[in-house]
DNA sequence: ATATAAATGAGAAAGATTCTCATTTAATAT
DNA sequence: ATATTAAATGAGAATCTTTCTCATTTATAT
């Protein structure tokens, strides 16, 4: 997606373009996965501000434009949101060893059991669903970096 | 689960049995889902310090007697391990207009489905994957308090 | 080009989590 | 039961994350 598009996009959510929102809608864009704060700061051509960059993840938030969500150890992880005309949507797959985050496809086929179920969910608890997410946790072991780590969830 | 199961629960996996570890176990015992970091200190007779709380909590993951896990809103949540021998697990289904959190069992059925799916992705992505969680988002529309609000993601 | 409303940047404030270290407690051997 | 010792706790400081405030800058419509 080219940086016009980005640009329809926030002037279709009515969100006036400026130069962080389009940074940050370019970063996401350039990457296959969810990127956390520091990522996208790291990724940032041009400055951007903490207390900003916040603010544009609220607003883009808002609009639908992207997604947050939490890595197992707490942080928050940001990503496009998935052409909005089409399902589409994907799964997490998170590696302790190498710590990143997957996107998982499931087939449509899966994907319409998982649907059926949630449906069903939804009636049994008399909650309107409206969305779902499947994560999976394991690791990859390349490297030898198998984090065996006596007391891991203790810093100290 | 009684509060000898507790004690020999800490004893069996090498953690002495204190005051505020044995608390803590009581009030996730205590009560059919996860927790907060607040609602366990809201919970608690005794008073724990916060300091305590955390080390506890690290301590007891690393035991595997709890598991954590992230709510929508980015906050801890904390909840007892199920009987370790069996394979039980179960799913969550977060309420937003009750901001409660829900704990779905599935049917032996689905999760032979899900794990059969875990497997084929962990073949195809060369990848260990020893857990797997599906969480559900909706509202169940109680009291009329459906937060409709405009720009709900950003504090101000 | 100008006016106006909206967005940004910087730093302060608030909130969450971890660290340090002196004191208390639990486990063990007597 | 008591003393000993290692481990855990409590309190507050330190750090990290997120939000807020407000003066300045920028985008949009005129």
């Amino acid at each position: 997606m080219n940086k016009e598009n980005l640009i329809q996009k926030l002037k279709k959510s009515g969100l006036s373009n400026t130069n962080p929102r389009l940074e940050v809608l370019k970063i996401l864009n350039n990457v296959n996965g969810p990127l956390s704060i520091e990522n996208i700061i790291r990724n940032s051509k041009k400055r951007i501000a903490i207390s900003t960059l916040y603010r544009v993840i609220a607003d883009l938030l808002d609009a639908k434009l992207i997604k947050t969500f939490s890595s197992p150890d707490q942080k928050l992880l940001i990503e496009m949101t998935e052409n909005e005309n089409t399902n589409e949507h994907h799964h997490h797959l998170y590696c302790k060893s190498c710590e990143k985050v997957f996107d998982i496809n499931l087939d449509n086929k899966v994907e319409a059991i998982i649907e059926k179920l949630v449906n069903q969910i939804s009636q049994t608890h008399q909650i309107e669903i409206n969305e779902h997410s499947f994560e999976m946790y394991g690791s990859c072991n390349n490297e030898g970096k198998h984090p065996n780590i006596e007391n891991k969830n203790r810093k100290n």
